[in-house]
DNA sequence: CAAGAATATGAGCGATCATTCGCGTTTGAA
DNA sequence: TTCAAACGCGAATGATCGCTCATATTCTTG
């Protein structure tokens, strides 16, 4: 059997006490990470924060690296649950439309819990979950795509792989900079602006 | 006296001996980050690869957030060097022609040392640097509205301060992804259809 | 209820690391 | 040539942190 990787949890928990334990201990982790910073959530100041021995820790998490990495899955889960729901809905629009309402959905999908999307985006290379941060982008361009076959005729684009490439990172650009590094210079009816110009950019570039 | 920031130099080094001193301590750093990753880069570490000793890196050096801080500067210098240089010659360039070489441009900045600048990039967090980042961004936003304001007549957009945030920063996400996230996806021939997309992205959002 | 399995505990080990300090060496100005 | 200032040295310190293990408590099953 192969060995597990080192960031995956140690052990199952089965009884309804352990799966509290675990679920405290991610939202700890969490917490911290938000309220303190990644060199704040030191083990024992999980376990602590979590109500929880760090024995029980490492019951569960092989290093603490694994922690951060269930913050990270159980965020990314919660995104694309927004999006993929909403992405149906939007199947059966024209250009124009569509992509108006993706744009929406990337500003509301950072908009989820902003302060923890900002610690995640910038503490991910320190956990080395590229991989899963892979598989998560792939999932976008996957959904995105999807709606550009379905819409072939309507744009001027030949190579769908290279247009769902631009048009995902550059409205996942346009939100994420918005959200994390202008809030301040963005308040709600900028947001609105935001959207307009956002549909502009993708628009101008999809449609015949 | 204001008390200098712990991220700036202890001392100024006034004789060549200790000039140097400080270049081999500032690329050493560099080299362990590439070569090793941040943990690595302790202290001790970067003294020994520098040939110098530890004691005499704190003499320039008030912290180690202050020689990744010395590297990010110098990186970022380099590349406004390279982007300042470029930008005059397309001053006077129609927008087609002008983007088309900006986007040329900002892979070219994305290219001059990848490693370097996809560990800095994963790590500016780590080192309190957002201030740094903050100008970084200010100063490529000014350069490229520069630009706008003199092509006023042939764009279409009306807030120049939210078009240079726009195009800069889908141009820098493309670039960046596709620089760091893709390299393997895109050889050669393939960044040039990426300056193709890129181009037709905000020339599509730009022009009349 | 008995007993084994699951879960929880937390003191403490070992390793790492940033930083200091007392002292030796080199340099440049007088 | 002299000497003070600049520069360089590296062993040692103190603090933090990830993680283990011996032990205790709680749950489940028969």
């Amino acid at each position: 059997m192969a060995r597990r990787a080192a960031v995956n949890p140690r052990k199952e928990a089965s009884q309804a006490r352990s799966r509290a334990t675990v679920d405290a201990l991610v939202e700890a982790t969490a917490r911290i990470l938000v309220r303190e910073g990644f060199d704040k959530a030191s083990t024992n100041r999980i376990a602590e924060v979590a109500g929880v021995s760090v024995g029980s820790l490492y019951q569960y998490f092989p290093t603490k690296e694994a922690l951060v990495a269930a913050v990270i899955d159980r965020h990314q889960q919660q995104i694309l649950r927004t999006v993929r729901g909403e992405l149906a809905e939007v199947m059966a629009e024209p250009v124009e439309k569509a992509v108006r309402k993706l744009v929406a959905i990337a500003l509301k999908a950072h908009r989820v819990d902003p302060r923890l999307h900002r610690v995640l985006a910038e503490q991910i290379p320190r956990v080395g979950r590229f991989e899963k941060q892979e598989t998560f982008s792939r999932e976008n361009y996957d959904l995105f795509r999807a709606y550009l076959e379905k819409h072939r005729d309507e744009i001027r684009v030949a190579d769908l792989e290279m247009a769902s490439f631009v048009c995902v990172t550059a409205i996942e650009a346009l939100t994420h900079n918005a959200v994390l590094h202008r809030s301040k210079a963005l308040p709600d009816d900028a947001m609105e602006t935001l959207i307009d110009e956002g549909t502009r950019l993708v628009t101008g570039y999809l449609k015949r």
